[in-house]
Order: structure tokens, then C-alpha cells, then sequence
DNA sequence: TATTCATTCAACCTTTTGGTTGAATAATAC
DNA sequence: GTATTATTCAACCAAAAGGTTGAATGAATA
């Protein structure tokens, strides 16, 4: 009996571990066998393996298999996702300009009243 | 001894919880009170008042206290983080068309050998 | 066929997470 | 001054996360 979890929470979830963005960064170089992924990480094979199922998980990779070999890449399209939901805030983020804003106007209108 | 954590770990990881979303949703609309915030959700006020702790932790929320009262703000500038972050993919995204594409210009090439 | 290589599975461990309840603190209202 | 209100703190709990090691599986190679 699982409670759903939604593509966002596992992009993000996937997405909050550095390990794991190394990982999406460096298969933008194109495809690598799990092997090959791992030699950078100062971790277990395992521990990669598992973050890559997590990937996997999340969308943020596919597997090829070819023999015994399992080549993975990059899928970006959750990170899509990711923008699409975050850039909803977009203008929130200058949040501290527009009060500066906000107040530069109030201003200006006391100006006014004292020249009233 | 704590191991380094990033701004873009703590960012990504708040974000991954779907209350922790709604929560920023809901303050687009404006300041709110801790218990006000915590109205429309079927959890106690205290697990609401631990995610936004979490949020604050993450740079995601701001607290003024008013008396007793703490109105909580939102601060979105960690998501231009997140956006920035995210936006670098952005070539990747149509990834499987771009496939398609080398694949068909692969083919207009084994097309024009077979004309030699 | 026996061995090596690429990878996962399984079990385990510690820390973190997301929730609970009950008590503490501190400001307001009666 | 005594309730009441707003909020956190503290302890607890179950489940998940991130890592380890060792065994299993299945392909390639000698």
C-alpha cells in the first residue's frame, strides 16, 4: 500500500544529493558503463550502483544493456520539470528588490503629501 | 564535525518534500503566521512547524517575530539557485529528439553512399 | 571448462526524516 | 494574577537514506 509519490518529489529527492549531480554531470559527456561512472567517486561500486538506481528511479537516467555491460544515460527531461515548477517563483526572486521598490514609492507618495 | 553541506543540497532536498512545496506555494499569496500556515494541513502544527524550519535552514522562508506571533515570508532566491543550476541541462532536455535527429541525418548519409 | 570481469542482490549499520505527543516558554487577554 | 494563545523544545518512533561488505549472477576470455 504505497502512497503516491509524484515525478517532482523524486527528481528533487534524486537531485539533493551532490554525489548524484556529479553523476547527471558527468554523463552529459555522454554514455558510460557503471564502471566507468564510479572510477571519479571516492565510494563503493555498490554505493554508486544504488545512486544510479535512484536516478533511474527519478527518470534522470536509462540503462542499456549490452552484454554484461550496462551503459547509462543522461534522460533531462524531469529536470524540465524541475524548471518548469521553480521558475514559477521567478518573480519571487528579486522579492527584495520589489519591497526595495515598494518603499522607494511610499516614499516618494509621503514626498508628496508634505508638499501638499 | 559536520561535513559540508551546499546551499543547492539543502535548497533541492527541502524542495523534495511535497508539504514543503505546498507551504511555498501558499506563501506566494503572503506573509502568514505559523498556525495560519499550518491550517489546510492534515498534520499537527508541530511537524508543520519543523518543515519550516526546514525551509528556513534552507534560505526558503524568513521569520519575523511580532510578539508571540512569527510571520513567515518567503524568500525565493535559493530557487533562482536551483533554477540556474537546472537550466544547464537545458540543451539535454530534448535529448531524444536531437537523437532523432542524428539518426535521421544518419540515415541521409547511408541514403547518399548507396547513390555513389 | 575454469577464470575473470561487470554488475546487482542481500544483509547489515548508522544517521536522517517525517511524523507523533506532551511539556515548556512567552506574550496577550480577561 | 490567571487563563488562553502562539510557538517551540524534547523525547520518542518507524521508515528511508546512504553507506559498507560479501555472495550471486551472468558474460567474456583464456
Amino acid at each position: 500500500m504505497n502512497i503516491a509519490v509524484s515525478n517532482l518529489d523524486l527528481a528533487f529527492a534524486a537531485l539533493a544529493d551532490p554525489t548524484r549531480r556529479r553523476i547527471v554531470a558527468r554523463l552529459t559527456r555522454g554514455e558510460l558503463r557503471v564502471t566507468d561512472l564510479a572510477l571519479p567517486f571516492a565510494m563503493s561500486l555498490n554505493a554508486v550502483s544504488k545512486h544510479v538506481k535512484v536516478l533511474e528511479g527519478a527518470g534522470l537516467v536509462r540503462r542499456r544493456r549490452e552484454g554484461r555491460e550496462h551503459y547509462l544515460q543522461l534522460r533531462a527531461a524531469p529536470l524540465r520539470e524541475v524548471a518548469r515548477w521553480t521558475s514559477q517563483y521567478e518573480r519571487f526572486w528579486n522579492q527584495r528588490l520589489d519591497a526595495l521598490g515598494a518603499f522607494l514609492e511610499q516614499q516618494q507618495e509621503n514626498d508628496d503629501e508634505g508638499s501638499q
